[in-house]
DNA sequence: AATCCATATTTGTATGATAATTCGGCCACA
DNA sequence: TGTGGCCGAATTATCATACAAATATGGATT
């Protein structure tokens, strides 16, 4: 613990289970996306960090560089750290969509990502009809399977979310797999409803099914139709959500 | 230079003009993205790249933490760190782009952007039509004039960018603002052939035109309409391309 | 053959020192 | 009065060294 002066340690127990230098950036990710530091805002120097968290430099340093790397902030000497436009954040990296989820409002996330999800998985379906490969369609095949032996339920969710990023990966466009964090992050949240608020929890595996079938005969076009039709459904299950929202909203640090 | 023992030194000519842990992680990360290093492989250890680069430990690993926060590595005590698989990599992150673009078939790369430009900008447009504030309407509009000014030619790309970058603040939906780095690729590169082999350069300000009316109209089918149109034209500049290909193949490290 | 343990390897963290960058004010000069 | 350059201070950037923690690996033990 480098630099003299006491100040208020900050408690990192929230962050446990991994490395200091992760945690700190955990932490300060969280500040950010939570708008603690706005874009624009300057950051606390090293010195300051070294204080509040009672870490050293070096440690200090490794997480500012992760938040740089995620977009977040940029560094200049004599300036300090100072937090980028929201544009230039990398929302669709795992750890600043976390951040992300921990202080958005429920509702607006699942409407953003319902809304973007209506617009690409009907064309992912399309393309991975045309493009799979035998074996991507085998993963495809698989992850339902596993889904229908599920049944609906808690052990319903792995099996959903191969089946999506299979689909995903199957559309063969490198540009398209970022939005693979988006998908599993929606579907593994949205769970804690769907199951119980599920108007008609017997279409759940019918609809799946008929973009699996689509996909394995290459027709695109059904395909789209079938993702769009599932999409349909997730969005009315959504609908009777606002009552159980707030038990989604983490802390922040 | 910490640790002993002499190395062939690496040049990092080629990143010249910042700091040295840049350095490092782009002629790393341009490694990783070109091939040396596959998914799966376990790279030098922190002391090799010492003597690689003729670096401080510190440095390496703040490199190395930088294409962590990419999503390109995964690092554990006594194994290294290791090429994290595809999936994970952050391709919308701008730099990663970049080192993507530098050991991609340039053909290969339009033919993705396209496909994928295909399914966002209609539906981008169509949003912007819907959710755009008055602000975001102007900051289009200005980039459209700017654009005419320039007509065609070098000057007329950053105002086209704008423009587009513009349309997508427009949509106003967080998931979607990560492509604007990749839109903000492609027209960039683009370029380079749009402005002489564009079969039809008189068409490239009214399209853009249509677009920008049916945003201020607020007429999302309109909008998608010339959206997509415009993105069709762009295909068709691109049909004639091969000829120009290896000009933007950058080199590796 | 299976289990446990010591050891070596590699990353993780701390500390202190020096270099490089650059903001902002001060001063000389026109 | 303005303008340009110089200087000092704040902050990040880099280096060197030491020790801690985690864990794969092989060898000893049962």
């Amino acid at each position: 613990m480098n630099p003299g002066k006491s100040s208020h340690k900050v408690s990192l127990a929230k962050f446990a289970g991994s490395n200091l230098h992760r945690k700190l950036a955990q932490s300060i990710g969280n500040q950010i996306l939570s708008g603690v530091y706005a874009p624009g805002a300057i950051l606390p120097n090293e010195a300051d960090w070294c204080r509040i968290y009672g870490a050293s430099r070096t440690t200090v340093r490794e997480a500012v560089k992760t938040l740089t790397a995620k977009g977040l902030l940029k560094s200049r000497t004599k300036i300090g750290s100072r937090v980028e436009p929201r544009e230039n954040w990398n929302i669709l990296d795992r750890d600043v969509l976390a951040w992300h989820m921990a202080s958005m409002n429920p509702q607006e996330f699942f409407n953003s990502v319902q809304e973007v999800r209506k617009i690409l998985e009907p064309e992912i379906a399309a393309l991975a009809a045309i493009n799979r490969t035998p074996q991507q369609l085998r993963a495809i095949t698989e992850a339902f399977e596993d889904m229908r032996k599920a049944k609906a339920g808690l052990n319903s969710v792995a099996p959903d979310v191969r089946f999506h990023l299979a689909l995903l990966a199957a559309a063969n466009n490198v540009f398209l797999t970022p939005f693979g964090i988006m998908i599993e992050a929606a579907l593994t949240n949205m769970f804690e409803f769907t199951s119980t608020n599920n108007p008609e929890p017997d279409m759940f595996i019918p609809k799946h099914e008929g973009i699996l079938k689509a996909v394995k005969r290459g027709n695109a076009r059904a395909a789209r139709k079938a993702a769009l039709s599932l999409l349909t459904d997730t969005d009315h299950t959504i609908a009777g959500f606002p009552a159980k929202a707030k038990k989604l909203k983490k802390a922040r640090d």
